[in-house]
RNA sequence: GCCCUCAUCGUCUAGAGGCCCAGGACGCCGCCCUUUCAAGGCGGUAGCACGGGUUCGAAUCCCGUUGGGGGCACCA
């Protein structure tokens, strides 16, 4: 049975390049048919927040990705947030102790560098190995200064290398990383140590995560054969490690890029749908001649060796078009009951009879409500640059044919308006409609002009077109 | 500095030795359609980082160079 896991921790707001480390993982979990686990790790109290949190599991839940064991769903190896784990680490970390794969480190930084000075070492070397081999007399004495200790790993004495589902073979030379704290001097867990007993305590049989995660990844293996050793599992997991989201120019994208805050996408109007198919095209592809799909042929695809080991750009314009993709691909009654959220008081009905008017013509339903506002707003505004559109010959000879109108439908408005504006005045078709379209939308941008006057209604038409004539 | 990692159009990618003088998508530029804006259709622009090997044959394998990214915390 496959077992992988998501385990953000709550801090700031859900970034893109978080949430396509989750897709990846739930998808591969559903395409497996395994399971599909949510760890919350709020081990640094400093750090994370409760809101955080929320935000986390309301984002998910926004785009559709369900665990199947976590918070507020539960599991048999619960609880699943670390927070509520403390007493777990403290023994394990004891019994870790016990066995000598742990030990205690009473070496200040400072003094580490020391060290690598008088040896002619560069200073920034890092943690030496130093206190591995302190007696109990060194250690009683430490502490009768008053010093606390630190827990470190013991790091074997070996090369350290594993099939990296995504990246194929790598390794670590023996030497090349140091020994490791996971328990900080005041007793608190670290992530190094709470990420790896949790996997094992979960079961966890597929690790898939940011590739910032790889050079420590020596360092789990190796806590993870000392929790083999003690009893506390009987296997490593495989690991996978998913390539960066970039952000503008070659960085990273962080939590501060304004770009990368899941938040913004869902304000603007995105479709969950939408903005998942253009994550998992981040460093993964389901066809050669394809990339706009549902997330259950993405499921149905996805494998994690699929996955390329490069770092991906966020391109906000392909985002954006695969998003309009999916809005085109919307059933009509589903594109309006979506539509519906973004003009909250708008009676359902003038909702759905105008969402045809734009599901063709808008990135975002954002844009299609903005589209719309016309038709639900009492007052328009008309603004400076389309105003020069207006044309009261236009609109003069306009108002009496809609009046004299027996149906006020898109059909009789239009024949109308041709007749005594294109035929009558000789107007080309652009300068004919114009006017028209500015004076009762405010825009010179707007839904096709004889469905919009209709949906309008004449009274509200004839109105506008009055008080723009002037 | 040390360790790890990545390298195909501007961007995301297809490509697992001959199917590729490299395919798709976004963007951009034309044209068609057209009441605006879109959508749609058609066409165009642009790329295998470099150098050595291996091979009858390399975008694909190997080595090196260069360049990018990440890590070297009592953060995760």
């Amino acid at each position: 049975m496959i077992r992988v896991r998501f385990s953000p921790s709550p801090t700031g707001n859900p970034h893109v390049g978080l949430i396509r480390t989750c897709l990846f993982n739930w998808a591969y979990a559903r395409h497996v048919g395994g399971t599909f686990v949510l760890r919350i790790e709020d081990t640094d109290a400093a750090r994370d927040s409760e809101e955080s949190y929320r935000a986390l599991l309301d984002s998910l839940r926004w785009l559709g990705l369900n665990w199947d064991e976590g918070p507020e769903v539960g599991g048999p190896h619960g609880p699943y947030r670390q927070s509520e784990r403390r007493a777990i680490y403290a023994d394990i970390a004891d019994r870790l102790v016990k066995a000598g794969h742990v030990y205690e480190s009473y070496s200040t930084p400072e003094e580490t560098e020391a060290r690598h000075r008088t040896a002619g070492r560069d200073p920034k070397l890092g943690y030496d190995n130093f206190d591995r081999s302190l007696t109990d007399e060194q250690r009683a004495a430490y502490r009768a200064e008053g010093r606390q200790a630190v827990l470190r790993v013991r790091m074997p004495d070996e090369d350290v290398g594993w099939h990296d589902l995504v990246r194929g073979d790598v390794s670590f030379a023996a030497g090349s990383v140091a020994d490791f704290v996971v328990v900080r001097a005041n007793g608190d867990p670290l992530y190094t140590l709470t990420n790896p007993v949790d996997d094992a305590l979960m079961r966890i049989t597929h690790v898939l995560r940011g590739e910032d995660l790889l050079p420590s990844t020596p360092r789990q293996i190796a806590l993870y054969r000392a929790l083999i050793d003690i009893g506390v599992t009987d296997f490593v997991p495989s690991f996978g490690h998913l390539p960066y989201v970039m952000g503008e120019g070659n960085k990273k994208l962080s939590k501060r890029d304004p770009q990368s805050s899941l938040k913004l996408y869902r304000e603007q109007g995105y479709l969950p749908e939408g903005l998942l198919n253009y994550l998992a095209l981040l460093g993964w592809s389901i066809a050669a001649d394809r990339d706009v799909f549902s997330l259950d042929e993405m499921v149905a695809a996805f494998d994690i060796a699929d996955v390329n080991a490069n770092p991906a750009r966020f391109d906000p314009k392909k985002c954006e078009a695969i998003n309009a993709a999916h809005i085109r691909l919307l059933d009509p009654a589903e594109f309006a009951r979506r539509l519906a959220d973004w003009l909250p008081g708008v009676p359902f009905e003038l909702v759905a009879a105008a969402a045809p008017l734009v599901q063709e013509r808008v990135q975002t339903l954002a844009e299609a409500a903005d589209m719309l506002r016309f038709l639900v707003v009492d007052d328009i505004v008309i603004d400076a640059t389309a105003a020069k559109q207006l044309d009261t010959e236009v609109l003069g000879a306009a108002i009496p044919a809609l009046s004299a109108l027996p149906v006020w439908e898109a059909t009789p408005i239009e024949d109308a308006l041709r007749a005594v504006l294109v035929d009558g005045l000789g107007l080309k078709p652009r300068r004919a409609f114009g006017p028209i379209r500015v004076a009762v939308t405010g825009r010179t941008v707007s839904p096709p002009l004889f469905e919009s006057l209709e949906l309008l209604g004449r009274d509200r038409a004839l109105t506008r077109l009055q008080a723009a004539r002037g």
